[in-house]
DNA sequence: TTACATGCAAACGGTTTGCACCCGG
DNA sequence: CCGGGTGCAAACCGTTTGCATGTAA
């Protein structure tokens, strides 16, 4: 199914199909967890997949382009993505303390969101949000523990 | 004022309130834009202030663990922040044509990400809203132009 | 057959760091 | 006086790119 939506975007834009593009593809959809480019092409390498990290940097702004990923998790310094084909939009509550991820969807948040872009005559086409804090395990155990990046 | 507040959370931490961090926040406090750190350095350079890059690069995440700027802007790969204090928190439209940046601030979208939190038992300390699309002018104009990511 | 894609390694660019000297408290 | 701070330049490291070669359509 992705990869229907994958050829049909690259067909459109003249692209091709590549072995390398469809292995890129199937191991971002191969599991739901977030993920760097780099993450992604030592995990491909460690299964014997065939492919560069040259052309992981390459396919992912494709995806990007056709909606298969969204990059999530921007309050680090390198890109991080999530695949969304199938599960939706999301937004993310994220622990500073464990650095769980905790996904969250509002009906109600996306359309206040809407409705306010339309106060401004914005016309939006995506949004992240992402809220730091404490989940309930850690706020349970105290805040003690060294958090990587103060303040954020 | 920032001055009191960062001189007081230093001195708490037993660190000096040198020339040097003090013409960096006085610096991000001549305006309100936003601005990456080696906008920053320029820009002091420009006017003769005497400052290295690495003292603006050590001195920006002091500013942040205190509270005077926050991060925004995250979609690039470089940080971006704004200073915060006498402003108070609000989110950003970013037009992906024009690159303008509106700043939005709702009382009921804050409450309602609050009671988000609540019901997952998450303990919110900061968080991020950033809505991509095009604004009323570039929205007009069509949307020929080329934009810097696609997908983004 | 012919664009387009790949892999490699080098280049890039923002950020961090080691070190010798400096200075605020 | 001393422990932290600074400036410089080199190191880092994620990402991009030039180029010769490979390959989907």
């Amino acid at each position: 199914m992705e990869d229907k939506i994958f050829r049909e975007f690259l067909e459109k834009k003249g692209l091709k199909f590549t072995k390398e593009r469809a292995a890129v593809l199937k191991e971002v959809f191969s599991n739901h967890n977030h993920f760097d480019p780099d993450d992604l092409y030592v995990k491909m390498k460690g299964q014997g997949m065939k492919v560069s990290k040259a052309s992981v940097y390459r396919t992912l702004p494709l995806l990007l382009e056709c909606g298969l990923v969204e990059q999530v998790e921007r309050f680090d310094k390198h890109a991080h993505y999530e695949h969304t084909f199938g599960h939706g939009h999301h937004d993310h509550l994220i622990c500073i303390k464990c650095g769980k991820v905790i996904p969250l969807f509002s009906e109600k948040l996306e359309k206040l969101q809407e409705s306010l872009c339309k106060q401004e005559k914005f016309r939006c086409l995506t949004h992240i949000l992402e809220i730091k804090g404490y989940c309930s395990k850690c706020e349970e155990k105290g805040q003690g523990g060294k958090q990587k990046r103060p303040g954020v």
